[in-house]
DNA sequence: TCGCATAGCGCG
DNA sequence: AAAGCGCGCTATGCGA
């Protein structure tokens, strides 16, 4: 495999160093920064290397906006907090050695404001690295630690050695479809957003008054509690409201208002929701947010300690159903939507090898699957069962139902359960390909016996998930990563309108728009829709056999085709307190 | 006036 | 006041 490492030099200059099979540095070429990307463009028509820099959050930005997509790269930083952390690896003081490389990702703190305009200037005042690194030598030292960390790794066990690879393959590949995202945006249709701003809270106000709307339910909380002073928005003084009102509560939320029987109650749920939308997604959100009609958020790969992707800026993993009409492919385009169906327990299955798990995952829908095995008697219960086994659900009804899950399904629930275990007494796990979780803090002294044993259990239950989410976010990453090759390779549409505000790289082809956790959304020249489909659900059936090779599992796709992504509209409104996987 | 913790709620 | 995991964001309240 043929490597080119990037860096920069002392004069302000890139380096492109030619790295061999065995990760030797060979030929350089400097090149000045505005002749990069056509430096790398060149390459990438050639040999299409593995691109090594270090981070691509720093590097690949310029790229896109020049119009250059790079196959595959190895993204330094990410790949460093794998390999700092992975029990594939034996010896890990080498790769903390230069402690840079923990320095959270460039566009993170990109999104603060005073940040540094200087492209490669990494260090923030007080000489703490708030950026990894991007200079050639720093680069090329970190790389030789990257590898000589996998050679360890290979020589204790070579099947493990492959999945840390594939791990760092994939985590890298994340790292250029985040940026990808970022690039093109998510199309956004800024006339539906106010429509359905408008239509909730009344017409946009001038200044910063309330909505209409919003208003007149505010209004009508006031009189059902006999409180004109009331206030709504500050959940202190609203609890005082209420129990003068004679409404005991100690909270605010709405699960606790709910238990109530009062006319205030109904109009004030209602006013909770408007205040959450006003707030977090109305006007001052689309103004920031949306140019051009695309919504740009800033995704953080491997920003969750499991793997799954965080957000920082525009709360990509937030934006309600509600708005989801609001996503809207450009004319001539359309949108395919894809989410899986129960990714997390199929994912446990396949990991564990349980037979009976997977027999019933075998239909669309698992958990009717699991009410067929007689485990349990309805869907509700099944669902409310799968979630207590991989959250570490003990009271309630998961108390009562997830011991039958074990009965049923010996091999999964013994999986999640070693991996509480191993929590619970300070060991670590690790996901499938390698992805190995933080060590707890501190098992604390005798000081506090209570304490200690509370933050072991917690600890348990995070290990227990840790397993299941991390490797399903693996098989998300990998979905990601083969449906982007697969779209790459989709002829552009020259027929229809260009995507212009998707930028250069985009602007005639298939990509991939929007991402979270088991969902993706494609934008797609109308004509190319239905291919772009069909590469989205051969590459989830490509993840499935990347990660698990053979096993019966398959990961059925909920998959459409539209101009809008309103799927939130057909679907049945989540039940309280539930938690779709 | 600023930074930080908390409450609450949106998403998976 | 969620039970039972992982996130981000806003407004409020408090202390410095």
């Amino acid at each position: 495999m043929h490597s080119v490492l990037v860096g920069s030099d002392s004069s302000g200059s890139v380096v492109l160093v030619d790295l061999d099979g065995d990760g030797v540095p060979g030929r350089r070429d400097r090149v000045s920064t505005a002749d990069l990307p056509e430096a790398i463009a060149a390459r990438e028509r050639t040999v299409r290397p593995r691109w090594v820099w270090s981070d691509t959050s720093v590097w690949y930005p310029q790229l896109l906006a020049a119009g250059v997509r790079v196959d595959r790269c190895h993204d330094l930083r990410l790949c460093h907090t794998i390999l700092s952390r992975t029990a594939a690896v034996r010896h890990h003081a080498p790769l903390r050695e230069d402690p840079r490389w923990e320095a959270p990702p460039a566009s993170a703190s990109a999104a603060e404001p005073g940040d540094g305009e200087a492209l490669f200037d990494y260090t923030g005042p007080g000489g703490t690295a708030r950026e990894v690194p991007h200079d050639l030598d720093s680069a090329l030292a970190e790389h030789a630690r990257h590898l000589t960390a996998l050679r360890e790794a290979e020589a204790d066990d070579p099947a493990r050695a492959r999945s840390l690879r594939l791990l760092l393959a994939a985590e890298s590949a994340g790292g250029l479809i985040a940026e990808e995202l970022r690039g093109a945006g998510v199309p956004w249709d800024v006339d539906e957003h106010d429509r359905i701003l408008t239509e909730a809270l009344g017409p946009r106000p001038q200044f910063d008054a309330k909505p209409a709307r919003m208003q007149a339910v505010a209004e009508e909380v006031l009189r059902a509690l006999g409180d004109p002073r009331a206030e709504l928005d500050s959940p202190v003084k609203l609890v005082k409201t209420l129990r003068r009102a004679g409404i005991a509560v100690s909270s605010t939320s709405q699960w606790e208002l709910q238990q109530h029987e009062h006319p205030a109650i109904g109009p004030l749920l209602h006013y909770k929701k408007l205040a959450r939308l006003l707030t977090a997604n109305g006007w001052s959100w689309l103004a920031a947010w949306v140019h051009d009609g695309r919504y740009r958020p800033v995704y953080v790969p491997g920003g969750a300690v499991t793997g799954r992707w965080a957000s920082t800026g525009g709360g990509a993993l937030q934006i309600p159903r509600q708005l989801r009409p609001a996503l809207r492919a450009d004319p001539g385009w359309k949108l395919v939507s894809a989410d899986v169906a129960q990714l997390e327990p199929r994912v446990l299955a396949a990991m564990a090898g349980d037979r009976a798990m997977a027999q019933a995952a075998a239909g669309a829908d698992l958990y009717s699957g699991i009410v067929a095995t007689g485990a349990v008697s309805s869907r509700d219960e099944a669902k409310t069962a799968v979630l207590g086994a991989m959250y570490g659900g003990t009271t309630g009804a998961s108390g009562v139902l997830v011991p039958r899950l074990r009965g049923a399904f010996p091999a999964a629930m013994g999986l999640v359960d070693r991996a509480a275990a191993l929590g619970e007494r300070g060991d670590v796990v690790s996901t499938w390909l390698g992805r190995t979780s933080p060590e707890l803090p501190e098992p604390d002294a005798e000081a506090d016996p209570e304490r200690a044993r509370r933050v072991s259990r917690e600890h348990g239950r995070f290990t227990r998930n840790f397993v299941v989410q991390g490797t399903a976010a693996e098989w998300a990453l990998a979905w990601l990563a083969f449906l982007r090759t697969r779209l790459a390779a989709l002829p552009e549409d020259v027929e229809a309108p260009p995507a212009t505000a998707s930028g250069p790289v985009f602007a005639r082809r298939a990509h991939p728009v929007f991402f979270l956790h088991d969902e993706v959304i494609v934008h797609a020249p109308a004509s190319q829709a239905e291919a772009a489909a069909e590469a989205v659900r051969a590459s989830a059936v490509e993840a499935g056999r990347l990660l698990f090779g053979n096993a019966p599992v398959d990961f059925p796709l909920d998959l459409r085709i539209s101009e809008r992504a309103d799927k939130g509209a057909e679907k049945e409104s989540p039940r309280e307190g539930e938690v779709s996987v």
